[in-house]
DNA sequence: CTGAAAGCGCTTACAG
DNA sequence: CTGAAAGCGCTTACAG
């Protein structure tokens, strides 16, 4: 393994010019320059990350915490700050983080204080306030994405507005017993993505001045699957019209109505929130969202937090922009 | 941020000796060691991986390669193997290998030469020559899940044999037109996973003296959806059964199957491979295996081959379990 | 524009 | 069992 010693020495320059040259920074001539990295190309060196880093304090490493790996949103979301991360040249140090346990507890008091990310990005996260304060006692930037963290740049759609953008939908279709099938943790969280997208629900139906009805499910096909089961068994008081809270508990309902010989939108319309992959072979109306932007848009924002002349302070708080596509799930409810 | 030498001086030894109380390499007497310890709790000392790499020359960093996020086979590997790294104290730093392009060089060029991970972890995918000698000549223990590299070791399921009892339990239940729906690498590249199960599939339809069918697909819910719509479209040419080589495609004939108004397993059989999260809601039956086992093996074995004090040799090659789970998704066709 | 020197925070022979 | 010293491979003031 070549070091910078021996590029030095093939380029008949001091390390400390050498240095220089490769990093781009300071003052080195032209001529110079190109001899020491003929001399690095030729001897085919790479800087040692771990010298650099012990005296520059960078790491080029961003940790990333996240709660799942193969949901579509957090795919999506990681695929995107992957590429980013990549394109700026830093690497990505994934964090899986469950809820609770001791292994949430190693994450932040060993993985994370042993400086090895510069900056943080967190996908949907609630953290604890220990939690959140020893992120901020690092003075590492913290990016969050559909997720809040107080004292943290943060980037999501509007959560409520989505809500009520679908149910709205609903409403102009003409449909007046709308059902939500909502995320489990709608109840008790209030600020959790999948209850603001139940206000945004409330908010809607209250502004029309009618009922509503919520069911909490696993926020996948299964969970929707099977609270669809319960909202649709019952045929003297079947909703016209789902809102579910997001596309993966959309194709569960789907499902149900199926096996309970229901066809939609005839019978029964349905609207999600994602814009998931598979939305579109469904036939499903949903409001879009796009995590790999999501994704992106964080890496940029932790990459100007990091630049050290760049003085642009990020606002604290980004929405992200979503749209209503609607396909074949819903039309008027049958008179 | 405290360093070793605060440590150092808190207990009234030298670097040197609290080094090695805190590593646990070298003689320490009882005393000392306690000393130490209870220095380095008190002040919040955690070690900086960096200069430990400086001279250790291990990073205490696992790459992994891995061609998708948001595949159920390569969430859950990616899920045990993260779970299993956390656990041995290492960090995951994930390279995200989509097929070819700048990109992909970049990664083999620039951030698998950086020494920054000890040793790789490679999944489902396919290295070219220079690719897979770049990575041996780097001397990095490298370790394959569901795909072949040369020079490697290598954890797979035997692909081969899980398409082959797929396709004889519905030879066994009596069908005679059974159509395969198969990736759509299965042509070009007869070593892949699904070029693996579809020679299977052939070797049982031969073993039994029936023709077959194949038809490609994305390997997906979409891509199984669209091929299913083809084969099963004609009604005078429509097999009994399909062997989908693998669970999201099984899905996607589900669907089809539901909009031609097919019932299954009455009109048609369906099975899989896989057991995805799903198969059980859908009812379908499949030949199991257990990714998430397979990333924590990988990361075993990698350990194994990282431990100095461990002459063991890993098999070049170990055979994972599958295992036949029969839902109602097959039966046999009616007559 | 360039070089000599110091130092980042550890670990590891080498003496004792 | 412990300590003094060297060194891992870089970068960065500081002179010149």
């Amino acid at each position: 393994m070549p070091a910078i010693a021996d590029v030095a020495r093939l380029a008949g320059v001091s390390k400390a010019t050498a240095s220089r040259a490769l990093s781009g920074r300071g003052y080195v001539s032209d001529e110079t320059r190109l001899r020491v990295t003929a001399a690095a190309t030729k001897i085919g060196y790479i800087a040692s990350p771990n010298a650099a880093s012990l005296v520059t304090g960078r790491t080029q490493s961003i940790g990333v915490i996240i709660p799942f790996v193969n949901r579509w949103f957090f795919g999506e979301v990681l695929e995107g700050v992957e590429r980013a991360l990549l394109d700026a040249k830093y690497d990505l140090t994934l964090y899986n983080l469950t809820f609770g346990g001791a292994e949430r507890d190693r994450i932040f008091e060993f993985f994370l204080a042993r400086k090895r990310v510069d900056a943080i990005i967190a996908v949907s996260v609630e953290l604890t306030k220990p939690e959140s304060d020893r992120l901020i006692e690092q003075g590492k930037p913290v990016v969050a994405i559909g997720g809040w963290i107080p004292g943290s740049t943060t980037l999501t759609i509007d959560e409520v507005a989505a809500g009520r953008l679908a149910t709205e939908h609903l409403i102009h279709l003409g449909h007046r017993t709308i059902a939500h099938i909502g995320g489990e943790d709608a109840a008790t969280e209030p600020l959790s993505v999948h209850g603001q997208r139940w206000r945004g629900y409330r908010s809607a139906l209250e502004h029309a001045g009618i009922d509503g009805s919520t069911t909490l499910a696993a926020m996948s096909m299964p969970g929707g699957y099977t609270a669809a089961l319960q909202v649709l068994g019952d045929p003297r008081q079947r909703p016209t019209a789902i809102f579910a809270a997001c596309d993966e508990i959309a194709f569960g309902v789907f499902l149900a109505a199926e096996r309970l010989g229901l066809e939609i939108p005839r019978d029964l319309s349905v609207i999600g929130i994602d814009g998931h992959e598979y939305s579109e072979m469904y036939g499903l109306t949903t409001v879009e969202q796009f995590p790999g932007d999501q994704g992106r848009a964080a890496v940029a924002t932790t990459m100007t937090l990091l630049d050290p002349h760049d003085d642009t302070v990020p606002p604290p708080h980004t929405t992200m922009p979503v749209r209503l596509v609607v396909r074949s799930s819903t039309a008027a409810p049958a008179r």
